[in-house]
DNA sequence: CATGAATGAGGCTTCATTCAT
DNA sequence: GATGAATGAAGCCTCATTCAT
């Protein structure tokens, strides 16, 4: 008469070791400290978790998941210009990120994840995904500019979409690095410059 | 002095360091593997630095270094309107990160020990006067470009010389990420809209 | 809980410890053989001992222990004059101390700590509350004495108490040296001559 | 040409090593640590002294030398009755001792040495023979006493000797694990009662 | 299913000793 | 003879993982 596994204790385990993992770093954070965090005990993790890596891999899909939900939640609900689109989006994740700026580390973590062996692949891959993701949402909304006529240039909206994302990527980073960085203001000024750009001829003479 | 002593010990060491660190990442880096790595026994690492932790930080400001100091000759070297110099640094920073795209790993690696004790601090202080400085060079040529009444657009210089060099970190990030992704491209297509945004006004009413 | 796990688990430790650090001294023992001795894995103690040094500060208390249980032991049971209950307590803790001489080098141990760092302290002060305990048995035993009538020497009974037991305490250190040593016949000759002398006065010209 | 051997060099090694090894303990000492103290380059040790074991027993071989010096001074300079010489006796070496309170520590890690292999035998010996020498000397004055009826007991001097010395022995380690331990005082409260127990007969029945 | 006691591989670090200069 | 840079053996300790209860 097993009592049946609780769903939510896998739930569990992964907040506590998001917390954990994001507080102390990945090495550092001890399968004890998790357990603990969680209020279960060590051997219990193993009922849910192969292995440490596992564990580890199972909170980074969760906040992957989380940012796209976010993302799909934003493009759905706001409506304008694409221009006003674009900020709109911008200001929402860089806000959603700042408010979980603690997380930031953890996704740290997970770049450098991608950086050693032997779970290389699996992160890299999942770490790519999410970026594909996240470009082709923000290249549709400058797709749509384009087809509005709101904007002129002739350039690839794809690659706009990838720089854009990266700059709030770094941007982030830099915060991280630096509490006291103005991530909105750079962003706000950031995006300023590109949409003008974009709502002009780029002249290829003029580079 | 006994045996003379290579006097580049200390350097041998760090480049050994260096490939080590960026192939395995810092964990899963032995000292034993950096010592065979660098042709010497294992004690004699301890010669020259307090921990492996210090080792570590010795190979991250080695690599701080060696791009303030490319940085520098870039910005020394190359002439012509602001647009033209931008393009010139943009191109030959993310040509000198991608030749040595297999050290992206070890910058990972850097990042993420920002968030695990205990040489947080010192690694964050060092990564921010790292951006400090390129910020600097980047901002400077932003406000060279104003002055020559190149640049229309009514901007903070320092917001967006971050956001670009923000760029660039992050587009390192996705081509270690996907070996196929185009980040000259990219950049190219981002610092095009940025300048011609750059060079024109921005009216406010219409973002 | 799991396994009940031995909860003699811990004794069993220390006594393996005990004989061990017996055998070979501190330095000289390795966490290793101490595991092996007590048939256990070596991160085990560590389950029991924070540290190799924590460890040996309990085999120290043990063994303290055992010694003032004796002393308890002898002071109860034995009856008669002061004289003879002082000649029943030397031997008592001469023959005890004999029979288990190879604990012996674990003192020598344990009084070499005091001078080493970093537990210097807590040994020290461990070695002198069991001092003090066995020169307040001792004293009160000569202090009977003096009221009965039977000494009538003018001295301070905790300072030949000290003397007294300070006596065995050396006696067994050249024991230790050599083993063809007489301890006990030294220890009588020496209990014969000081009580000779509590039985009289000292005259203060005399000496 | 080599220089000759300083004749001196290997004194200033001992020196040092005394003061290093009384300071911090035989294992907390490294011979880097005795070199610097000596002022020499720790190479040098080797060129005097086989291994630390090695420079270990040297150290213990002066100070012995050093007591037993001490000793012979005070026995030849010494005149009066016997009760007299032995407390001159008792004080004179007493209060080198105390002078040299720090030294004690280095006994005690002489002793423990006697315990781990592999100089056992070898400190062992040594000390025997210290103590041996010592113990002749008390036992010397004691028979004096005895032939000019000084003392009536009949006991064996040696073994009086034996505890007197003991007695010292022990004094001492309580004054180093207690700084107010008064050892002076207790001796001259021993040795009072050992003499006037020395000065009467011991009536067998009387024990 | 849950637990946590037990385990042992493996890492960092120390330091006595060597030996080229 | 003197030196100290180089070495590597060896030890303490951590912690992911297992498994008996």
């Amino acid at each position: 008469m097993a009592r049946p596994s609780d769903p939510n204790k896998k739930k569990k385990i992964v907040i506590a070791a998001i917390a954990t993992f994001a507080q102390k770093g990945y090495s550092a954070t001890t399968i004890a400290e998790v357990a603990e965090a969680a209020g279960i005990g060590k051997g219990t993790i193993y009922e849910y978790f192969r292995s440490k890596e596992d564990l580890f891999f199972a909170t980074f899909e969760r906040l992957i998941l989380d940012t796209e939900h976010e993302m799909d939640k934003v493009s759905e609900s706001v409506v304008g210009s694409a221009s006003l689109r674009l900020e709109a989006m911008a200001n929402t994740i860089l806000s959603t990120w700042l408010a979980n700026l603690n997380l930031y580390g953890l996704v740290l973590e997970f770049w450098s994840a991608t950086a050693a062996a032997p779970s290389r692949d699996r992160f890299r891959a999942a770490f790519k995904a999410a970026y594909a993701d996240m470009r082709a949402v923000v290249a549709s909304l400058i797709r749509e500019g384009m087809k509005d006529d709101e904007f002129h240039a002739d350039v690839d909206p794809v690659k706009v979409a990838s720089a854009l994302i990266g700059s709030w990527d770094a941007l982030m980073l830099q915060a991280w690095l630096d509490p006291d960085f103005d991530v909105l203001g750079t962003s706000q000024t950031h995006i300023d410059v590109l949409l003008a750009g974009l709502r002009h001829n780029i002249v290829a003479g003029e580079t």
